[in-house]
RNA sequence: CGGGGUGUAGCGCAGCCCGGUUAGCGCGCGUCGUUCGGGACGACGAGGUCGGGAGUUCAAAUCUCCCCACCCCGACCA
């Protein structure tokens, strides 16, 4: 048991919390609800954040950025929209401060705005407010543009990184000349993060489409991927919007086609958030801490030196050091722990933060010409002569990235429960909890009806699954589709 | 916004009932020395507007009142 970590099974919440800030991912910030991303946790989704810029690069996306701050009116052009954003979105409502005699430091009245200004919680409609200057013939489409940035969205209950008033995330807004294109586009970026998922993050998803009530204001279909967390609960870990028209509809934005006639644009927008960070932990992380997959660890292997002294610290560097130049030319992210802790302090320390490798380089090893490795997945210690590291680490690496992966996907297997009988999902629900794999007659009155009996709700509906012969669990009516339910986070 | 609680050193707390030395303890931090293959030890040391304001009193961390902040539990969300 690590210390300062509470258990999981002793209270997951507490656990989580635990490990975001003893292994220095991230600490509060000074304003209710906010986060600091420390460099531990930063690098760690900027590894992410890599990872699928390249994606979304080679699939000829490209980046670019629009403003934090959105004229009031833009949010209520679209009616959907406006209804999922307006409770939680900040207000510059004066644009200075004035110092006051009696009250110090106070905002000057004469400063009000004539239109006040929101903070985004997402930018469709600054976005689409350009587009209509960008877009008028067919030849200006598609625009595939993506932005990383920050929006803030005033939440009440806060957990870092699952959900936080501001939170950092890339939006991608696309523009189309046909609704099928715009489908495709959905699809193929819910795929890239399919593969960001589960490819570099180790972590299996399931695909799907979410329901009428579920699904992002504004959009007329959410895709989503969802993922099972270390308590069985869902994650939505990313979304994909067909947005139709919508948008080009609430802002005008047409475009003449090659028949000479006016037609509104099809859009699409998608993200993925800081979350990510959040779903990391909780897919992989045990009671040591952290677990990190190698393809985005800051460091996938840490080098630990024994040494008692000065002069031991000498030996051990020349030793080790050639192997580790010739790591980091075969692309190795490695870290020395040259500092003062004691080496059972470091183990337990690069442990809570995930390091997929350690590298043990004592004495004894020196004299016979080895060294020790240690994989974070298995707790395994292997023994391997000194010219043998730099070709088995890679390989190490490999192997645990994808048993990280496995083990998260048999976990998830285990704990996603076909039932017979609505009072069987109940109870599977209550006691069991995981994933329900059933059958949904498509009415919205049962999906209601089940979230008020068991706080379940319907993750997503899976793509390409036949429900012909298949009863909703709820109704007993002919189903018409095939759904995930769980608790979600 | 409704119910419950907490504010004392960087963090976690004791002291408060029953006012009275220089406000303590653990962890952490600094210097030095010994250590180092699973969270080392010793010595010395730094660090406090006791959340803020007012009141009672010879005397307030302690009693009274007001204010402020934060946390936990119930209706939303990536």
């Amino acid at each position: 048991m690590s210390k300062g970590i509470t258990p999981q099974s002793k209270d997951y919440a507490s656990w989580y919390t635990d490990v975001v800030r003893q292994a220095e991912l991230a600490d509060y910030g000074p304003v209710k609800g906010t986060m600091v991303i420390r460099p531990y946790g930063f690098q760690l989704w900027d590894n992410i954040k890599e990872s699928f810029d390249k994606m979304i690069k080679a699939t000829g996306h490209v980046n670019a950025y629009f403003p934090l701050f959105i004229p009031k009116s833009f949010l209520a052009r679209e009616a959907e929209h406006v209804e999922g954003f307006a409770k939680e979105c900040a207000v510059v409502t004066h644009t200075r401060l004035k110092v006051d005699d009696d009250h110090g430091l106070v905002v000057d009245p004469e400063s009000k705005l004539k239109e006040e200004i929101i903070v985004r919680p997402t930018s469709e409609t600054v976005i689409w407010s350009m587009y209509k200057k960008w877009i008028q013939s067919y030849r200006d489409l598609p625009i595939l543009i993506n932005q990383w940035a920050n929006v803030v969205r005033w939440e009440m209950r806060t957990r870092l990184f699952l959900r936080t008033s501001e939170f950092l995330w890339q939006e991608g807004h696309t523009a189309h000349a046909t609704a099928e294109e715009a489908q495709k586009e959905t699809l193929d970026i819910l795929e890239l993060y399919r593969q960001l998922a589960e490819d570099y993050m180790a972590i299996p998803v399931i695909t799907g489409l979410k329901t009428e009530f579920e699904k992002f204001a504004g959009a007329d279909k959410s895709y989503c991927i969802e993922a099972m967390m270390g308590d069985k609960r869902a994650l939505q870990a990313g979304t994909s919007h067909n947005l139709g028209q919508n948008f080009s509809r609430a802002f005008d934005v047409t475009f003449q086609n090659k028949d000479n006639q006016e037609e509104l644009v099809y859009a699409t927008s998608w993200g993925v958030s800081t979350r990510l960070v959040g779903a990391v932990i909780m897919v992989h992380g045990d009671d040591k801490g952290l677990r990190l997959p190698p393809k985005i660890a800051p460091h996938q292997v840490v080098m630990v030196p024994i040494a008692q002294n000065e002069n031991g610290h000498l030996k051990v560097r020349e030793f080790i050091s050639p192997v580790l130049d010739e790591m980091r030319k075969g692309g190795i992210r490695i870290y020395e722990d040259w500092s003062d802790n004691s080496p059972g302090f470091k183990f337990n320390e690069w442990e809570m933060k995930g390091v997929p490798l350690r590298l043990e380089v004592g004495p004894r090893d020196i004299e016979s010409g080895q060294a020790v490795l240690v994989r974070r997945d298995t707790g395994e210690k292997i023994i391997l002569e000194k010219n043998m590291i730099t070709a088995q680490a890679p390989r190490l690496l490999e192997e645990i990235q994808k048993g990280l992966f496995e083990q998260a996907l048999e976990f998830r297997e285990k704990n996603t429960h076909e039932v017979s009988s609505y009072s069987n999902f109940r109870d599977t629900i209550k006691n069991k909890g995981g994933f329900i794999r059933c059958g949904w007659d498509g009415a919205q009155k049962t999906e209601m009806k089940i979230k008020e009996d068991t706080k379940a709700t319907i993750r997503c509906i899976l793509n390409n699954e036949d429900s012909s012969g298949m009863k909703c669990v709820y109704s007993g009516n002919p189903a018409k589709h095939v759904v995930i339910y769980g608790k979600a986070y």
